[in-house]
DNA sequence: AACACGTATATCGTATACAATCTTGGCTTA
DNA sequence: TAAGCCAAGATTGTATACGATATACGTGTT
């Protein structure tokens, strides 16, 4: 994560906001420690304030705090993955519909330049970076059906999913999915609410269906795992 | 709220559960305001913990914190009133499904003591209690259903649920529900996922078309128009 | 040599003190 | 009298100091 270098101190939000970015892109991966004393150094700023921002990752699920130890990147369990999955399919195909009655132009512009940065960003190799803009898009969708509270529900869902990916991602055939994003776009350019519905569904489970679902081992195990080579 | 009486200081955790228990009930009017030394006192811990507590209900749309003016306990707004329960309209009948199809008889067994206690809180003329206990009666066939993730995102709707009752809820034919919840409680012993799904749909529109959808003005305005009686 | 125990250190949890901000009441003035 | 302004008090925001807990390391014992 980028120190801050502007001169008024930094506020909960904004640590959240950093944090929250550099878990989107993988570079703070499931499992790394916050220590309060480094985050508060890096962005200048007292304890209390950085409590303050780790606790409100607490609740959107992307930190674990545990008692007198410190808070982690949260790891989701196998059944976690499921059931972030399962709750995404019950609100975004029908948010896409209502989307897709609503988009305006402005809106449906904002969404190609997201796939064009999208695309950018895999050009550039920045995987990362292009994960979080593809969860942004299905934020931006959200807003424009103008759903606050399933945005907001959303968002967890989202903030979870990269941590899914994270630690259940198959590598191989990586980014099949830029094309569902462009065909949703064209759906609701089309005002094509049964469209956008479908494809959101099926984009979903494409999703879904490339995580790879064996349970992985704890890192110690896998480390025993390494010295036998 | 009841102050506490033990000798070991309350956590953050349990003073939460006070508050939302007495917004739940509708002791705590939507508006009310909440001062951290009075919580201070009525709980005996420092403000450090009360604040955490009272920032916790701000995440689950209990409370509105307002920078250097204090926290209240939220007044939805008719939008916000629509989107829960449009939300709850997409997360609970299918999790009713899920719950239908899973229930043992242990399960089965708490449902019908909730509904009994719906009753019993009715009988003695308890309207909060019987509130409370109805909406503990969705979270728990999202427990019933397995699904923590949904749980979760139910615990708010049904907090701003309870919010949005207070504020639009028609005070005539108030309690023809409880035969709903009995309805589901016999489908879902019947392993009737369909009926369930059916039955949690048809209960949620209930619900909200009971409520007065007429936009509520300003306690400051109804004061002018209660002076005009 | 391996294990258990105790102490030292690191880290988090809580209380408190101080600073910033808002609110209230009284005063002034048009 | 009503409106505007200023000061005092009340309330929240932040930093820091202290206490509690967990971890790591070294020592002693088997």
């Amino acid at each position: 994560m980028s120190a801050m270098t502007e001169s008024t101190p930094a506020t909960a939000e904004q640590i959240a906001a950093q944090l929250t970015e550099a878990v989107h892109e993988h570079r703070l991966q499931p499992g790394a420690k916050l220590r309060e004393d480094e985050v508060c150094e890096i962005f200048g700023v007292s304890r209390t304030i950085v409590r303050q921002a780790l606790r409100s990752l607490e609740f959107e699920g992307l930190l674990t705090i545990e008692k007198n130890r410190g808070a982690f990147v949260s790891k989701p369990t196998l059944k976690e993955a499921h059931e972030v999955f399962q709750a995404r399919a019950l609100l975004e195909p029908s948010t896409a519909r209502a989307a897709a009655e609503r988009a305006n132009a402005a809106d449906i512009g904002l969404l190609e330049q997201h796939i064009e940065a999208e695309h950018a960003a895999l050009d550039r190799d920045e995987a990362g970076l292009a994960l979080k803009l593809s969860g942004d898009f299905h934020l931006e969708i959200a807003r424009i059906a103008d759903q606050h509270t399933i945005e907001q529900f959303l968002r967890q869902l989202v903030s979870r999913s990269s941590l899914v990916i994270a630690l259940y991602w198959r590598r191989r055939n990586a980014l099949c999915e830029s094309n569902a994003h462009h065909a949703l776009v064209e759906a609701m350019q089309n005002r094509d609410g049964d469209n956008a519905e479908e494809l959101m569904k099926g984009h979903l489970l494409d999703i879904y269906s490339q995580l790879d679902l064996r349970n992985r081992e704890e890192g110690s195990v896998s480390l025993k795992e390494a010295l036998r080579l």
